[in-house]
DNA sequence: ACAAAAATGATGTACGACAATCATTTTATG
DNA sequence: CATAAAATGATTGTCGTACATCATTTTTGT
């Protein structure tokens, strides 16, 4: 009983070989009765293409390139890193991934990465919010380019789909957790997001402040503050608000361990504690009970579902549904 | 610049194309100066091995087997569920899952069902912790075979991999958010375990009883006691416990959603009620406020890393480091 | 009914590694 | 030095699909 080769499918439907190959990889010229029969002939036999043949009969290798900040700290870095460990474990299967840095929030850079690829057959970009670079997707996308958002979406530029987390359910998540972990009813909350023009940022803010005041009325939010990813900006803020009097909690929507363990260190009530992404000094932080709770987006699943979202879309395969959700993960002091 | 072939290794280490072969798939037969010169040119060249060319001559296909308990609800029926699914979407790479269900705690259909392998290339397996079945285990990989426990480990079996969360941590991690979720500094606190014999079980008991000792000494944990995966038995552990007095909350250390609301939605005070794995009656308990936490231990992921490890120890290939560990996810209400 | 267009069939090559065979050369052994 | 043993080379067919070409048949429009 072996596995049924096109071979088998052309038999069973009583057409060509050279027919067979036109319906499966929609060729067209072939007449609708003879596509049914095919198709038929397929559901009958179960047959399902040999994706190892498939690959080398194309022979033909796929380049995927990633657009991705720079900067050598956070959460931007374990990203690139994890791209590059994709690429070694992606050598045997035909594919190549390509990392393009570009500066932070350099919009013109961005868009000229994004130019600038070249005959790749896919791109995921993580990039900021601004026109002209939603413009310059969706020119890539009417050229035939496959692009995939990553961790910050760019929900009208047209991408083919958004891998990253949902970040308004990671605010609200971060709002429930603070409340919980505050206990007391009454106190001073302070959200630091780390630039509102962000969406990925926005939308936490979003979220946290929704179940703040939906579930936890008698916790105060003091007014958003931004950090642009600055540790001694963070650091300064938070001291700011302490002189002002006690903190019941913080909440920084970005990366920014350090800055907040600066100014919170010599607190008489250290504050609530929660941040996003588990870096090492987050990991030690939380073992030192400097930081409450760790709200991580899992950089590796990130690139490893991209990846594999590319290469559906160069298969022409249909999406899984709910393809590029990722599910953040949450580490406290006794699961680092 | 394309990539290298064995032919151009051979070229580039003087050697025949057939000795080359010789050395990747060691056969044999072959001087150890002339393994140098070829292992000296691949390094050279940089050349992998085309995954797709390989499984197409090699033209066998892999068979796998998940040895999985019985039962229609809950987690197990979630993992047989994700067995099904990876079973269709690998029917393109050569590889053949097959699902072999035993009634739970059986160990003599366990057994049985491990013998019965025939010419699997390897075997998944969630069993209970019985010196006959590591036993079998320990003689299947005398005789070759590839075994990886799956959940719940066999220490002793000398599998070749474990793939499932830290039970350990789990237990600590429950107990952390109990005492930060209880946040008043005395209270009553009761764990039910499924079974204390099972491993997965007790550690969790342990490493749940150790940081509440260690971090929440004014939380007092009553005696353990087991459910046995019966929904009514937990209610009614609960329900008695409550007749004594208030509780402050209640670790099931296993499934058991249903049971616990019954018991405690008509308590004056409902306990802070944290569970295992992430059933639609879970969530829905979650979101209406019956049930504070839930660790799920992603059994979608469990099966993807149980398949793949499989495929790299068939292919002889070094297992990533960390390679079984799968990282426990935490829901609470916002983000369900 | 006839030409033009569309659909189909037949056939061959390529992809890269694997696997097996047989011939030949090199090395080890007494 | 002769001979066996070990190592190497040369060659060929195979896996299942993709893709291209050319011949042939069927359908369509007028």
């Amino acid at each position: 009983m072996d596995k049924p080769t096109i071979q088998d499918v052309a038999r069973s439907a009583q057409v060509s070989l050279a027919t067979v190959d036109r319906v499966l990889n929609n060729r067209g010229g072939v007449a609708a009765k003879s596509v049914l029969k095919v198709e038929a002939a397929i559901a009958r036999l179960g047959y399902v293409r040999d994706e190892a043949a498939a690959a080398l009969s194309r022979g033909r290798s796929y380049r995927y390139v990633f657009i991705l900040p720079s900067g050598d700290t956070g959460f931007a870095a374990s990203l690139r890193r994890e791209v590059l460990k994709e690429q070694t474990r992606l050598a045997a299967e035909r594919v190549v991934l390509d990392l393009v840095t570009v500066p932070p929030f350099d919009v013109a850079a961005q868009v000229a990465a994004l130019a600038g690829l070249g005959d790749a057959d896919g791109v995921a970009v993580m990039a900021t919010e601004a026109s002209e670079i939603q413009d310059e997707v969706a020119r890539l996308r009417d050229a035939g380019m496959h692009v995939v958002t990553l961790v910050a979406d760019l929900p009208r530029s047209g991408r083919d789909v958004y891998v990253g987390p949902d970040n308004a359910r990671a605010g609200r998540t971060a709002a429930e957790f603070m409340g919980r972990f505050v206990g007391r009813s009454h106190g001073r909350i302070l959200l630091v997001a780390g630039s509102l023009a962000a969406r990925d940022h926005s939308e936490r803010v979003m979220g946290f402040r929704a179940v703040l005041r939906d579930r936890f009325p008698d916790l105060t939010l003091l007014p958003v503050v931004e950090s642009f990813d600055d540790s001694a900006r963070l650091s300064a803020l938070v001291s700011h608000e302490l002189a002002q009097g006690p903190l019941a909690g913080v909440y920084v929507s970005a990366a920014g361990t350090r800055g907040l363990i600066d100014a919170v260190t010599d607190a008489e009530v250290r504050p609530i504690s929660i941040v996003h992404e588990l870096t090492p000094a987050c990991r030690s932080a939380l073992r030192m009970g400097y930081l409450d709770l760790v709200l991580d987006q899992n950089p590796a699943a990130e690139v490893v579902q991209a990846v594999r979202l590319l290469r559906d879309l160069s298969a022409r395969r249909a999406l899984p549904p709910e393809a590029g959700d990722i599910t953040m993960n949450i580490f406290v002091r006794e699961n680092v």
